[in-house]
DNA sequence: TATTAATTATTAATATGTTAATAAAATTGC
DNA sequence: GCAATTTTATTAACATATTAATAATTAATA
């Protein structure tokens, strides 16, 4: 029977759990949390993205973004717009003082990147990317029903 | 330079982001949450472990540990005992009701497990398990003053 | 066009993660 | 054998995750 620390979820923490300590201590010295950090790094090079489209490509839920949002404002490191068009939606821009953050954090967080992919050859890293990018295409599309109907 | 979706972490929790709503569906249907599966699984065949192994083999952080046992300790799922031999150890252990639950709960995880490992080939899986598991080996030795000094 | 349905962000309630601090018991070194 | 250190679990303070519900607005449709 399946062992418990053989199963995906166990072993895609693990690996999370060995990589994020390293960013973490990074994000810290400038009294940024990981989900923080990302908001910022999104915002980075992009005129502006509304609170559904920033939940997407940091893969955030859209109830988290409420509050971490709120603590980067209030630090003035982003800004949060009303649009005109859709008076429903919100744009979200990093401001000037959040982009010299990022500006200064980035080359830090992609020298981590950079020792992270040297332990591993490339060809390890594409098969993995890979492997893992298909996974998550195939069970976006699953739901348990159809596991459990099997 | 490196883009936000290309780093491991957040190829890690997509992947993640894709697997667990699967496995959340069948813990929701007997009111667990991921965290509290865990445990029980983890207690499903050992007499009793100590807290401090049971947060090293579930991954949770030890500070989650206590509410989260409380919790299952007020359903009489798992039970708390302190060790006579070292009075501040405090054994943790499968209820027989515990049990029960864990046993109907098994087969279904299983089903899941099998259904995600029917996405890919076997050697796709154990490339992506050695490369996952080396990585959190040779990460867990490495902290960000070193990464920084290089 | 008035009504219904769908969409967007937010709030609410509860559970967990992260880091630092603490209390109690056990170990160590002198 | 005692003071200092270490270990074990817990608490505290804050940030985030998960799920369901809600308010405001827009789109759809009869």
């Amino acid at each position: 029977m399946l062992s418990l620390n053989a199963s995906l979820p166990m072993i895609l923490n693990r690996a999370l759990d060995g990589v994020m300590p390293a960013y973490r201590q990074l994000f810290a010295q400038y009294d940024l949390t990981e989900q923080q950090w990302r908001i910022l790094r999104a915002l980075w090079e992009v005129e502006d993205l509304r609170a559904a489209e920033l939940a997407e490509q940091t893969l955030l839920p859209k109830p988290s973004l409420v509050g971490i949002l709120d603590r980067l404002e209030a630090r003035g490191l982003v800004e949060r717009r009303r649009s005109n068009k859709d008076r429903r939606a919100v744009s979200i821009a990093s401001t000037a003082k959040g982009r010299t953050l990022a500006k200064e954090v980035l080359p830090q967080a992609q020298a981590i990147h950079d020792f992270i992919r040297a332990v591993l050859p490339e060809e390890d890293w594409d098969a993995l990317e890979h492997a893992l990018n298909t996974l998550a295409d195939r069970m976006k599309a699953t739901t348990f029903a159809e596991i459990a109907a099997e």
